[in-house]
DNA sequence: GAGGTTAATATGCATGCGCTTACGATGTGC
DNA sequence: GCACATCGTAAGCGCATGCATATTAACCTC
């Protein structure tokens, strides 16, 4: 009696024994777990995973402005600072005033950048697909498939 | 003739033009996202993020010592001791003196605390299915089966 | 040209967390 | 009985982060 009375609504039987783990608990731990897995290979290249982020997401396009970059990586405005000072030190990007307003700079990845960015890329996701490989096709198929179509979701909301 | 050498072992192209973003860079967000998500649920309850855990991680099996429960939820031993306290003073958990070895104190949900327990994860779940909606059957099942069987591995290496 | 706005930067503050140390109570081995 | 280990607790340090403020340079409007 009282074991059905709370599953009303819905299809999935979250009352009592949970059918699954929630997402975000398998999620983060694992999310977690990935960073930390990846930070050998960025020590190795003297990146910061702050470092890392700014390459990846300056590759995809050339950033006007710090500020958006900065809202892209979600992270702090001024914090990003001291990460695009250690990466131009070391010539894998540019940051150029922007001659049409030279409040702004432009950021862009040097032909050294993009080919640290492809190292490190390269040897994180030949260890990713090592993991991967430990599931059966299809189900990698559909992790791979349904965390792109979830991460690509611009605002998450339960309620 | 540079676009094929690097491509060598493995079938994945990560050279170049990746296939896919990394998995932590999808996998972080997310996991971060979901749980902004539920924080208005919890605060609903006036259980912060790491007492949902310590419920969450009671109701499987009784824990024998506070220390065997942080490490199980990745928490600092000295950090949980706060979490328990409110628990413990809202009655949603007992801690008593192990009588076998009253150094340890022996954790277990109440009634109340399972009932709170229940009612949370049941509504986070139900703001999960929602998501989960979104997904194609398919790939909602691959999705969440890959993602169980990662998060459940013990350890994780990329090299 | 004066006033208001925006970008980058420097700086400080508060928070949360991992790590360490210290201590008292208890248990174990000799 | 005594030395040592273990558990819970308290306290502090250090680091990363988020948030806010202030400053300077450049731009824009009128």
């Amino acid at each position: 009696m009282a074991m059905a009375q709370n599953v009303a609504q819905g299809d999935s039987p979250a009352q009592g024994q949970p059918a699954r783990p929630d997402l975000a608990a398998m999620l983060v731990p694992l999310g977690r777990a990935l960073m930390a897995a990846e930070q050998p290979i960025l020590n190795a290249q003297g990146l910061t995973m702050w470092a890392y982020t700014v390459l990846l997401h300056l590759d995809e396009k050339p950033i006007r402005t710090q500020s958006a970059l900065a809202e892209a990586i979600r992270a702090d405005k001024t914090r990003i600072i001291a990460v695009l000072d250690a990466l131009e030190a070391r010539a894998l990007i540019h940051r150029q005033p922007d001659p049409e307003d030279r409040r702004a700079r432009l950021l862009s990845l040097t032909p050294e950048g993009r080919l640290l960015r492809d190292r490190v890329q390269y040897a994180i996701q030949q260890g990713e697909e090592r993991l991967l490989a430990l599931l059966p096709a299809e189900e990698r198929e559909g992790f791979l498939r349904g965390l792109r179509t979830l991460s690509a979701l611009p605002d998450l909301t339960l309620e």
